[in-house]
DNA sequence: TCAAACGTACGATTTTTATCCTACCTTCGT
DNA sequence: ACGAAGGTAGGATAAAAATCGTACGTTTGA
C-alpha cells in the first residue's frame, strides 16, 4: 500500500534552496521564487521549479494556497528547526556529537573574523546568564 | 550542453562514511570497512562498499596499494580539510557566511552541555592569545 | 589436491534527485 | 473577441547516487 502521507524528511539541496526563498522572503508564488533562484544561482527552467514545488507540498515540506491562480506557497516547516535538524545531524555524525569539535573545526580552518568572534562570546555569555 | 562539472572534491554520503571509518581506523581493506559499516550503520553487501570505494578511486578520494591481493585503501583527503569545506558550504548557503549565526543557531536550538560550552570558550580564549 | 572461502572486476539495475516537454487553462490588453 | 502572456498539471527524461549479481582469480586448509 502506497501511503500519501510522507513524513516530513529532510530537504535535498534543491529543496532547501527554495525553502530558503521563502523564508527570506515569506510565502511567494512560483514565479517568484524561480526568479530568485535564477538570480542568485543557476539557470533554471521554470517549469523546473514548479515541479520541485509541487513535490515539496506532496512532501508536505510546503503547503499552498490554491484559491486564486496564481498559487502562493508557503514553507510548512521551520527554518529554525530545519536548520536546527541539519547541524545535529552534522555534529552527530561527522563530530562524534560533540558541538565543541565542530566549533573548533569552524574556527581554526579559516580566519575568522573578530567581529564574529566576539558574537560567538557574546552568545555564550548569554547563556551564561540566562542559566543562572 | 553547458560546462563540464568541477571534479566535485565533495564527498556524497555514502562516500564520507566511508571515508570517516579510514579516517578512523587508517588504511583498511574493504572488508573491514563493510564490516564496519554493517556494524555501525545499515546491512550492505560487500560489493557495493567495494564498488563504492573502487568509484572514489576513480574519484582520487582514496587511492589503494594493491601490491598485495586485499588492497588496502588509504584516505586522499585530509580530514580536516574535508569537514572543514563541508562546514563552510554550510556557512554560506544556510547562515549568511556568518559563522556566529551558525554557532547561535547550534547552541541556542538544544541543551549543551557545560563541558562542551566550555571548550568552546576555550577555542575562543586561544584564539585571542595566538592572535597576540 | 581440490573445494570452500575470500578477493577483485565490472556491468546491470534500482533508487533518488533534478530537469524539462507538452498540453491545456486563465487572465489581460487591445 | 481573441491572441499573447503567463499559469498549472503531469508524465518523460536525464543525471546522480547507491546497490547488487555474476564471473572469475587466489588462497587456504583438510
Amino acid at each position: 500500500m502506497k501511503e500519501k502521507n510522507i513524513p516530513a524528511n529532510e530537504p535535498t539541496r534543491a529543496e532547501l534552496e527554495i525553502l530558503q526563498v521563502l523564508w527570506k522572503h515569506g510565502p511567494s508564488t512560483v514565479r517568484f521564487v524561480n526568479d530568485t533562484l535564477n538570480e542568485m544561482k543557476r539557470a533554471v527552467q521554470y517549469t523546473s521549479t514548479l515541479k520541485q514545488m509541487q513535490v515539496m507540498v506532496e512532501r508536505n515540506m510546503l503547503t499552498r494556497d490554491e484559491s486564486s491562480m496564481k498559487h502562493i506557497y508557503h514553507p510548512a516547516i521551520e527554518e529554525q528547526k530545519t536548520k536546527g535538524a541539519l547541524l545535529d545531524k552534522m555534529v552527530e555524525s561527522m563530530f562524534d556529537g560533540s558541538a565543541s569539535n565542530m566549533v573548533m573545526q569552524l574556527l581554526g580552518n579559516k580566519k575568522t573574523p573578530v567581529k564574529e568572534l566576539q558574537a560567538i562570546k557574546d552568545i555564550l555569555a548569554k547563556l551564561d546568564k540566562d542559566k543562572k
